[in-house]
DNA sequence: CTCTTTAGTTATCATTTGATAACTAAAGGG
DNA sequence: CCCTTTAGTTATCAAATGATAACTAAAGAG
């Protein structure tokens, strides 16, 4: 196989990839929520319960950074630190109940976006689908 | 199918493709340029000739800040304006040569981040993710 | 017990980004 | 020919983000 024309391929893909989540997120504006808050939100959605320091790697942000936003998403009571017992320097952090139901309503939206666009696909088109992420998602984005 | 599962397949992966192009990306830092301005750049080498709206738009920023991120670029000579014949109040942007040489050592880097990832793979399985991301490109990130 | 490393905090400053108002100039419709 | 719309510009201000220094406090190593 031609390697460098599978490269091209996947840059066109991610770029599609990008072009599209952002549109379906576009509208998504949570008052006082800024976008990096945002990002660390969805961040703790989808691996809590997290360290700060996974939020500032995985994010790319740094350390004291990661610590100013996160103190603004405590304030509004979206998410809490939970003390882990055996190192008294760390701490979890975790969504609270409404940073859970800001995000639960937030996922709803994005869903109902996602209907839309496969609703004019059929059975078999849509576990072509189901194959292709599962492959891609294990051979290529791990 | 069970559509709401499919959601959820659909978030996990699209993060992954986020992290993953992310971490890419993430050392390439371009003297003088700024995360927007790269991302326009980015934007012009794979769509060019493209107008100002079209940048705006696909890039969701205001007009008037597109126009002034643009003027840097084309004060750093990575891009250029061409009058379009037909219509005197819009113009094409296209890579200059500087700018053209410029991506073009990007993404080789990219290249090389890329082809590090899928060292490990084999012929068939390599033809397997050609194929998904055609599915993926094709029926669900027009 | 000391020294080093890890995890996070607080404060501060510069830069980037976002938003808006007021503008020019060409295109297009009637 | 006038009026409206489109495409872009310039200036300005506020807010978000990035970077860094100086700090605390616990963990771990020897």
């Amino acid at each position: 196989m031609d390697k460098g024309e599978l490269f091209q391929q996947f840059v066109r893909f991610t770029t599609s990839v990008h072009q599209v989540t952002n549109d379906m997120t576009k509208e998504i504006r949570i008052e006082n929520i800024t976008t990096v808050q945002y990002k660390i939100l969805e961040f703790i959605t989808v691996s809590q319960p997290v360290t700060l320091s996974e939020v500032s790697e995985c994010l790319h942000l740094s350390l004291p950074n990661s610590s100013r936003e996160l103190k603004k998403l405590i304030q509004n009571q979206l998410c809490e630190k939970i003390i882990v017992p055996n190192d008294r320097r760390k701490f979890d952090i975790r969504l609270t109940e409404k940073g859970t139901a800001l995000m639960n309503k937030v996922f709803q939206q994005l869903e109902l976006k996602f209907q839309e666009r496969i609703d004019n696909l059929k059975e078999p088109e849509l576990k072509e689908i189901q194959e292709a992420i599962k492959i891609l998602q294990t051979k290529l984005f791990t």
